[in-house]
DNA sequence: AGCTAATAAGAAGTAATCAC
DNA sequence: GTGATTACTTCTTATTAGCT
């Protein structure tokens, strides 16, 4: 795991409090003492400076906190996503830039992302195509033609129903290239042991989930168990 | 059964008090504690202490709500048809926009929706048909005879999956006409079924869930038993 | 600095409910 | 059942902010 330009071992990658290992999506902070995972943040900074917030359970954004002291540090917790990831995300995405929720759960599982990552990651996708699209229509025709079936035609596509790495193989999108080559006949989408996170509505302390493995090579068997997760945040 | 971004398994999605299974159209409220159906909510409420937040008694003065006083519940239910569901309903609806009961027992086994949420589905369609049939006579005349469908409808095109579709045809619907009509006996994942969402009265109050396993299911038979939710999609 | 994930405001579409 | 209304989900678009 890389944090800017520190470099740790996934073992070595841990909370200096709790010891618990840290995993992708999650939120921490790294300081001179150590890393600490986002549940040792807030008392953290209670220690160190007192922090306003946490009063709010009502998890109505900003804009109130007006004249106080802290702003509140909202850090926003922006989810890397890794290789595999995006390649599944983009090749749903050619196949159909607009997934129906039963779409958008297989991807859940797939990639180990939440929904909420799923469903931001598409709009942006697709708001980013049509500028494209559009940026590329005024500017240059040649390549217009291309393009141009992206915004409106896209809808039409058809969508895959079902994914599993080994539908999700089949697909004839020469991107994917899973490196596992599952022959497998497993269906691979488990997904035991998820584990899901809540939150209580006291505190807009954010919670958080292991989200399972890091694992660079994605299991081929169909004990997909600990490959979930997902980084999820808290409600506005 | 989903519930924000909460996903049950059907026969999960029961009242923490009294163990009773909910179903669509129910009240109910999702609290850090778990479910509980309408009839506990006060109870729940009068020992629980006020709430933090409890922005939403206003919500809704629903006025004359089923027998008891307090209501301000008025968690409405709404179900998110996929893209499968609507794509059947459609068809259906095409051949015959008034499905007698035994019509819509079929459409119930096989979109796994219940026959409520089918006999709504109808009733809105009837209407806006109506509407957009009128408006249309009124402005234009050409356009009228051929459009009949909405816009929104793009989302619907997407294609492959195969989850009964034989069970499908078995209905006299001449009109019927997959036209990816998979063959493949690929496993589908297809996991239709209800897909019901909601709020919880708590907006802050998120629960703990277990989705348990969402093995893909073979969709050969009609047993949509099993089969969970899909539409999930997170909060705002 | 560029890319893009996340947030938010507003609009659109529609499932559910109400009133009849 | 119809028609009107309400409530909820998802979309588009613009903006903010975190990593490399």
């Amino acid at each position: 795991m890389r944090v800017r330009e520190n470099i740790f071992h996934l073992s070595c990658f841990r909370c200096n409090m709790c010891s618990r290992q840290l995993v992708p999506g999650e939120e921490f902070a790294l300081l001179p003492e150590g890393l600490i995972c986002g549940t040792h943040i807030k008392q953290q900074h209670h220690q160190q400076a007192p922090l306003p917030n946490e009063p709010l359970p009502e998890s109505k954004p900003r804009s109130t906190n007006t004249g106080s002291s802290g702003e509140q540090k909202t850090t926003r917790v922006r989810t890397v996503l890794n290789d595999r990831q995006l390649r599944i995300l983009r090749t749903c995405y050619n196949n159909n830039p607009r997934p129906d929720a039963l779409m958008k759960e297989q991807m859940t599982k797939l990639t180990g992302l939440s929904a909420r990552v799923i469903r931001v990651w598409f709009q942006n996708k697709r708001c980013k195509d049509k500028k494209k699209a559009i940026a590329a229509a005024s500017g240059d025709d040649v390549i217009s033609s291309s393009v141009a079936d992206s915004p409106s035609e896209d809808r039409l596509k058809s969508g895959m129903e079902s994914l599993s790495e080994k539908d999700f193989s089949s697909l004839d999108c020469s991107q994917i290239d899973f490196n596992n080559s599952s022959t497998s006949t497993s269906p691979a989408l488990s997904a035991t042991g998820d584990t899901y996170s809540m939150y209580d509505a006291n505190k807009d302390a954010r919670s958080l989930w292991n989200t399972g493995d890091f694992i660079p090579s994605y299991p081929q068997d169909d004990s997909v168990s600990g490959h979930l997760g997902s980084s999820f945040e808290d409600n506005k």
